[in-house]
DNA sequence: CATTGACTACCTACCGTACGGTAGGTATTA
DNA sequence: TAATACCTACCGTACGGTAGGTAGTCAATG
C-alpha cells in the first residue's frame, strides 16, 4: 500500500465519520488528497471497494491495540477500559467525528453488502472484547457488578456509540464525559 | 394538511428510518405515495423541507403522547418508562427501522440547518422528560438509583438511541432486550 | 551503455444515470 | 373565476465510473 492510497484512506474515513458515506463522493476524497478523481479510482476499483478496505484498516487497528492490552499481564480490567474508552473522548473533542462504524450504522441498509458485513464484523468484535474484560475483571475482583457480562458489555458499547452520535447532534461535549462516569459507577 | 401531504410524510418518515436522508430521493416517496416526484414538490416546497416537517411532526407526537403519561395521575414510573421503551421495541421488531432521529443522527452534518436544530431538539426534549420521570420516581420511591437524574437520563436515551443502531447492523434483536434488562436494574 | 518494454501513477475528457427542482399545462372542485 | 392537485417535459448539476493518453521508474537485453 503506498502513500496516496494510504492518504484516500485517512481523507476517506475522516469524511465519512464526519459526514457520512453516502454523502461523501470520491471528488470530495480527490480534492483533500490533492489529486482527480479518477485517480482515486486507480487506488481502489470502485466506493464499495473503497468503502470495505477502509472499515477492514479501521477494525484491524482496533484488534491489535485491544488484544495488546488484554494480554498484557501488567496491565489491568481498569487500563483496559480507560483505553478503551480514550478514542471516544477524542472523538468527542472535536466538533463533528463519531465512530467510523456509528456513523455508517445510521445508513447500514443502503451500503454495498461487504460494508454492512464489516460494520457488523466491528460491532461484534467490540462487543466480545468488552466481555472478556468484564468477565475476568470480575473474576479478579477489580469489577464489581451483577449483570452479566453478555448483557453489561452491550450496554456499555451500545451507549458510548450512541453518545457519540447524540454528543454531534445536540453539540453538548457533556454527553460522554456524563455517560463514561455512569459506566465506571456501574463497574465498582 | 390533505391526505396526500400526510402520505408523503408517512412514507419520508419510513425511508429515512430505514436508509437515511442522504440515500432517500423523492422519486422513491413519489413511487411509494403513487405519485410523480413534482407532486411531492407541490406539497412540500423542497426536501429540505419535508425533512423539517417530517421531524416536527415525529416531535409533536412524542411529546404530546409523553406529556400526557407524565401529567396521568393513574400512572407511575414504572408505567411511564415501560411506555417510552414501547417504541423503541417496536422498531426492533422490524428489521430495518431505528428512531428518526437515531438514524438523522449518522449524518447530522450532511442536513440541512433547520434539520439539524430539529434533531437536537428531539434529543433534548426525550432527556428532559426522561430525567423528570427519574427524578419523581425516585422522589416517590418508586426508582431508586445513586447516579444524578441528568446524567442517568443521559446514558439510558443514548443507550437505546445507539442500540437500535447496533441491533440493525448486528441483526441481533437480542440486543435492545438486553440492555433494557440493564437498565431497570438498574432502577431498583 | 543505451534501448526497450512493462508497469505505475496520474491526467483530461467523457459516459450514462439520477438527483433536486422548475415551467407550464390539464382536470376537478368550490 | 380562482384555487388545488396533479401531470409531462425539461433544466443544470453532480454522481460513480470508463477510455485512453502521458510521464516517470526500473529491470532486462542487444
Amino acid at each position: 500500500m503506498n502513500e496516496t492510497a494510504v492518504k484516500i484512506l485517512d481523507v476517506g474515513q475522516e469524511l465519512i465519520q464526519t459526514r457520512g458515506f453516502t454523502a461523501m463522493s470520491l471528488q470530495d476524497i480527490a480534492a483533500q488528497v490533492g489529486i482527480k478523481k479518477p485517480s482515486v479510482i486507480h487506488h481502489f476499483p470502485s466506493k464499495a471497494n473503497l468503502g470495505v478496505a477502509l472499515i477492514q484498516r479501521y477494525r484491524d487497528t482496533f484488534a491489535s491495540q485491544l488484544d495488546a492490552i488484554r494480554t498484557n499481564p501488567d496491565k489491568n480490567a481498569w487500563d483496559a477500559l480507560e483505553f478503551y474508552f480514550s478514542p471516544y473522548l477524542q472523538f468527542a473533542a472535536t466538533p463533528e467525528k463519531v465512530c467510523l462504524c456509528g456513523a455508517l450504522s445510521g445508513e447500514v441498509t443502503a451500503l454495498p453488502e461487504q460494508m454492512r458485513m464489516e460494520v457488523k464484523q466491528f460491532m461484534e468484535d467490540h462487543q466480545k472484547w468488552l466481555k472478556t474484560i468484564l468477565r475476568t475483571g470480575r473474576k479478579n475482583g477489580e469489577l464489581k457488578f451483577n449483570e452479566t457480562p453478555a448483557r453489561l458489555s452491550r450496554m456499555i458499547f451500545n451507549t458510548l456509540q450512541g453518545t457519540l452520535l447524540v454528543k454531534r447532534s445536540t453539540d453538548d461535549m457533556s454527553q460522554l464525559k456524563d455517560v463514561i462516569k455512569v459506566i465506571t459507577h456501574m463497574l465498582k
